[in-house]
DNA sequence: CTGAAAGCGCTAACAC
DNA sequence: GTGTTAGCGCTTTCAG
């Protein structure tokens, strides 16, 4: 891997680092013609800048750490997809890693990120532990949806509430009487509960809640209770989960939405394909990767919250 | 972002920076209590080396670049992050970036990258334009199914014959008569094609091809020809085309697989989603990237091919 | 055992 | 308009 540097440049040209340097940033100081022959060996050497060196001397990066989460599947790598492309589009290069289990990896990992990574963007659920060591690194750490407060950190936050009250709010102008709800998890829990008190005395819905742990197979298995429980509509936890009992009421003859309205959470991408296709609630993507930029374009360290709502998505399931 | 370095560490051990380095490195010809003194006072002060200035001294690094195609959706993200995985495991940090569009992009990236990435895995398809680039470019490029052969590029192909072929094999014992091929792809052609070669005289079927572009959508809209061919199994060129398929039918009254027998390709998560699961070939995801981890770990740049086999993985659709 | 020092490639302040 | 040079933090050779 050699590779051609400025002094090799400057000699090949006749000159000095410094004329090199000035012909290559399109600085001002520099005789047009000189300038001209260096531009052309530049091209012709193939020059690259070493990253390393500048980074050395700089003190600073366009490299960004991504800690991407494993949970969520499918869902989880379209917003890291996302969030690359954006990061590229805005001249900044991921460095991309799973989020770290324990505090030990965590230290393992910024060691060798030591000196790259200003910031570092994580898309993933933190233990307490992981986030203590975040709070006391170097980078700036951005964090996307992360229940725990923090200090230092800027967190990204999404206000599940937001969608979830316009989907029920549908499903009351619709005549539905009997809401139930499938999952565990509290972030849902809480938008849920935030949207019920916001419709209190204006529209009212029965409610009944199943628990349910695996994503696709508990919203098959779920089915027989769910029917039985007099609910005509209900909201999943997550799509995958909706799609499973899609697919429990396909096999036993339930007619969706005319039997029951359902409603997942995502926006996955399979959401279209299922049958009929899933109606559910999208996570303001877009919206939180112009903030990420916003936040890194900026070079202050807050430890200040933001809060992006969410939005339903009306397709053939309701 | 300022950071302890070797040189304060050293006057703070009121010791020399060798001696720091040596502790650190648990390197010999050091005496045991100043050794625990370094070390204490590393621990405390939460040192992290500087990867630039390392990197920039060694001239080499552990960072791999990944270039991620866009095409193919939630199977591409999938093989990503099975691969992120594997190189964390072997103490290599990746670089993400989207497989550049054109020549120049391709240049500006590893402008970027360049004293960083030795090694570069490319997940997504190459123009050629860029793929000429590449193969000038410092780093030793690891191409994953990539086409075109190259020079001075590793590659790693995916044999999409072997997988195909014991679908068929399995369609012409459980009675089918006539084959379906759904989709443009030319790996799938090629790979049906040697398939259909190597089973000539050994089990025959009747085949007929048609188009497709858009993955789902077309997977649904061919299914009016489709049944009206006469075929008794199909084969789609992406399990996407194929779900959309199973929507048709779906929709339609039509038995799957009594009335149609039903194979996709890449063996994606949802599969197991739909209704009936559907039976595909998977990619040879574990084997190819034990094989990049070897190439990396070997640090010589060959421009040799290596070739993996798909399976078949039968569910409930054939 | 311990330390001084060169030098990786780059940037930019500071001469001339 | 042009060139010299210090120094970013680290590794490692070489001399004490």
């Amino acid at each position: 891997m050699t590779r051609i540097t400025l002094k090799e440049l400057a000699e090949r040209a006749d000159t000095s680092i410094r004329s090199v340097n000035r012909a290559l940033k399109g600085q001002s100081g520099l005789n047009g013609k000189k300038r001209a022959v260096i531009l052309k060996l530049a091209a012709e050497l193939g020059y690259t800048p070493n990253a390393a060196a500048r980074n050395l001397r700089l003190q600073r990066s366009n490299f960004v750490g991504i800690l991407s989460g494993n949970q969520g599947g499918e869902v989880f790598l379209r917003k890291l997809y996302k969030l690359v492309e954006k990061l590229e589009e805005h001249g900044y290069f991921p460095l991309l890693s799973l989020v770290p289990p324990d505090a030990e990896q965590a230290l393992r990992l910024f060691r060798n990120w030591a000196g790259f990574v200003n910031y570092a963007v994580v898309l993933g659920t933190l233990k307490p532990e992981v986030l203590a060591v975040f709070e006391k690194l170097p980078p700036h750490f951005i964090l996307i949806d992360q229940e725990v407060p923090t200090e230092n950190c800027s967190r990204l936050l999404i206000d599940r509430s937001t969608g979830i009250k316009d989907g029920i709010l549908y499903l009351a102008r619709t005549g539905r009487r009997k809401l139930a709800r499938c999952g565990n998890i509290p972030s849902r829990r809480l938008g849920l509960e935030k949207a019920f008190r916001e419709l209190r005395g204006i529209r009212e819905l029965d409610f009944v809640h199943f628990e349910a742990v695996d994503d696709f197979s508990d919203g098959f298995a779920v089915g027989g209770e769910l029917m039985a429980s007099g609910a005509d509509a209900v909201f999943f936890d997550t799509d995958r989960r909706a799609l499973g009992f899609l697919k429990y009421a396909w096999k036993n003859g339930i007619k969706i939405p005319e039997d029951m309205a359902v409603i997942g959470f995502d926006d996955d991408p399979t959401d279209l394909q299922s049958c009929p296709s899933l109606s559910t609630v999208a996570h303001p993507i877009e919206a939180v990767n112009d903030k990420i930029i916003e936040l890194i374009e900026q070079h202050t360290r807050s430890g200040a919250d933001f809060i992006f709502p969410t939005r339903f998505i009306n397709r053939e399931s309701v």
